[in-house]
DNA sequence: ATACGTGCAAAGTATTTGCAAACGG
DNA sequence: CCGTTTGCAAATACTTTGCACGTAT
């Protein structure tokens, strides 16, 4: 099942109805592989005809991370981005360039083992772990 | 040598001049084994009797992380937090508690190793990282 | 003396909230 | 119908900037 049905399902099962602003971020987001700023799913949402308030925006996105169905990530630069939560196995993380900003993502599945071993380690029960790289990317350096 | 006093003086050669405001929030983040928010910052030294703008505060956290004497820590709730840039071996990451929003400090050197492996073959210059893990602390699960 | 540092207040961003109208069940 | 969702505008929270004055060199 898709992340974009699976998650319309469960806003539903959570006592949501099915608005139309809402189910447009999630049906964007479906469609990413990487992270969007709020901004960029407005703008985005606007650009494709299917112009939302900002606010709306907001409040789907807060929907959602109260659910667990998004992830936010943030890259250092003060906006938060966010992207579907991995339902497989296709966890990734993030690669900050620190000269223009671009954000990427990377995955590697030993560096998943070692902060799996970690945080079972730590008193936590941890459910959620991010990873941000910065440097500087092939075309900045 | 302490991360104070290279800290100072690593600001004197990149051709600041030694200012009681910005000096005051060097020395209190010297103090520190985990991370402040620049709000923290500003009420901790103004209840030590060392009043600063928060101005001040914002452009000596921009100063020192222009030479990367700190580290900007971004634990998922909208709020920048600040610490010394690691010197020797005391690298660290951090544990955020989903409920109560308590930032803690770990180490694993393992996960450093993960880390360094991985950095390597991402066709980056990669010369920062971190990792965040969020779930529920002991006191709130 | 001169340029940098500081504090205050104002401005700027990103995000959240209040509210009336539109909408779904 | 009735309560949720939406969009707008206003409010808020964090951070940055403009400016006059103080301070280090």
């Amino acid at each position: 099942m898709s992340w974009t049905s699976d998650a319309l399902e469960s806003l539903e099962v959570a006592g949501h109805r099915r608005g139309g602003a809402r189910a447009a971020v999630v049906e964007l987001l479906g469609r990413q592989n990487c992270c969007l700023s709020a901004q960029e799913i407005f703008d985005q949402l606007r650009k494709a005809r299917r112009p939302v308030g900002i606010a709306s925006v907001y409040r789907a996105l807060e929907a959602l991370a109260e659910l667990r169905l998004v992830k936010r990530v943030e890259a250092g630069d003060g906006i938060a981005r966010f992207e579907p939560a991995p339902v497989d196995g296709d966890h990734h993380h993030h690669l900050v360039c620190r000269d223009c900003g671009k954000v990427e993502a990377f995955s590697d599945s030993r560096l998943e083992r070692a902060i799996d071993r970690v945080a079972g380690g730590l008193g936590y029960s941890v459910d959620e772990h991010e990873v941000v790289l910065v440097g500087a990317c092939a075309d900045c350096s």
